[in-house]
DNA sequence: CGGGCGCTTGAGGGGTTTCAATTTAGGTGG
DNA sequence: CCACCTAAATTGAAACCCCTCAAGCGCCCG
């Protein structure tokens, strides 16, 4: 794990995104290293920062005693996170590929939003957009088919993770499947078929790099 | 539908719970009945109010466009509701028996809450709380049997719904078995196991009022 | 070049759904 | 107050979708 640490201004927002170019004020920021696997806050701990990815790609996820794990969500590029609304974190964040996050005091954080509106319904924006995307989630984990629930996750990350019109999956089958409450089988086999039926196909040889050929059938088979 | 107007004042509050007691401020507020069965707010409404129920149950629930539901949430008795975090609802919401509401208009709150830090503490909570409500259903939906989510069930409503030991169901098995994401026939099945192997009865004699007899039972089986 | 991990594919099994029938409860009107 | 009607809940049998277990292949990395 590598830290830099730095300041960052209003007129010299590195990557902050939507937040440095809301905010008047300076936010402390420091970017840190995550090699692929590695934790970068668990379940119970004390949230006292949030993160936005600069480089790589995160999952989060839920964890049963006996070892059955549910993927909240995937952060890709830009994607900021951790804004769980508590003082805890409910999720365990982990690094799926070697990743660059960028971590900002939820204090300093606070402070700024202070003197800073836009800033606030920025944060206030990003929770909404939270709640929605986890509500989206509970009615394709309690109602929708394997089949409903692979074209969902190649529709969302079509609109989220192209390059050149390929899909250039960080995550392996496992995490696929436990972000959709399916087995990594079942989500290789649905693949598998959409790739004879058309819809798609495998751009490279290890099969993570996908190239979406009829995404308004797989929208449409979503619903 | 019948309506009553009324102004509450902060030592005078009729039964806005935390809001009412930690506004140091009016709130104004308006008393809603709606009877069985009937709509209070449908998806992509305008999200002008927030709730909270006086009297009664309310589910609230997305669609697909075949029919199958996904319930969100049950609110009961003091529960507020409908703060959605966006300018619009993404659930509809009925009352699933004759309820009596109060209504706050969101305005009247923010405006409130501008000079009441522990209004807004209160609502992130509630907020806050929400958000986790949601995110546990997901691992149930995604993760779990079907003996785990009845069981999970019966702890929920044991600890939110009970009077004199006994659960009063305001749904029907269909509601349940939507918002487990199951059939009403498997939920029936399941609580038919729980009865016989001695964790719950049945009081009434309609099958809509349980004992639970062994709650740590229900909630180890749950996780 | 060998080992291992990720992915695919197949066969079989199981948990939940689907379809269907029966029972029970509650409401209504005669 | 009872017969009737309808909705809700239970129960059974069969089907099905997805999971489990297992084997094989290919790619990447050491």
């Amino acid at each position: 794990m590598f830290k830099t640490s730095m300041r960052i201004a209003k007129d010299k927002p590195r990557f902050l995104g939507e937040l440095g170019d809301l905010s008047h004020e300076t936010v402390s920021a420091s970017e840190f290293k995550y090699s692929h696997g590695n934790e970068i806050f668990g379940q119970g701990e004390a949230a006292d920062y949030i993160y936005q990815v600069v480089e790589g790609a995160v999952r989060t996820h839920q964890l049963l005693s006996d070892g059955r794990r549910q993927i909240g969500a995937f952060h890709l590029r830009g994607d900021i996170f951790g804004l769980d609304n508590g003082d805890v974190h409910r999720f365990t964040a982990e690094a799926i590929t070697d990743t660059t996050l960028l971590l900002i005091k939820r204090q300093s954080l606070e402070r700024v939003a202070k003197t800073a509106p836009a800033m606030v319904r920025s944060l206030r924006t990003m929770t909404a957009d939270n709640l929605e995307h986890v509500e989206n989630r509970m009615l394709l984990l309690g109602r929708q088919s394997a089949r409903e629930r692979v074209a969902a996750f190649l529709t969302e990350m079509n609109s989220r993770a192209t390059a050149g019109g390929v899909i250039a999956l960080p995550m392996n089958r496992r995490d696929i499947a436990d972000y959709l409450g399916l087995t990594l089988e079942t989500v290789s086999r649905e693949l598998t078929k959409f790739q004879r039926e058309g819809f798609l196909a495998f751009a490279g040889t290890n099969h993570r790099e996908i190239v979406v050929l009829n995404s308004a059938g797989l929208a449409k088979i979503d619903r």
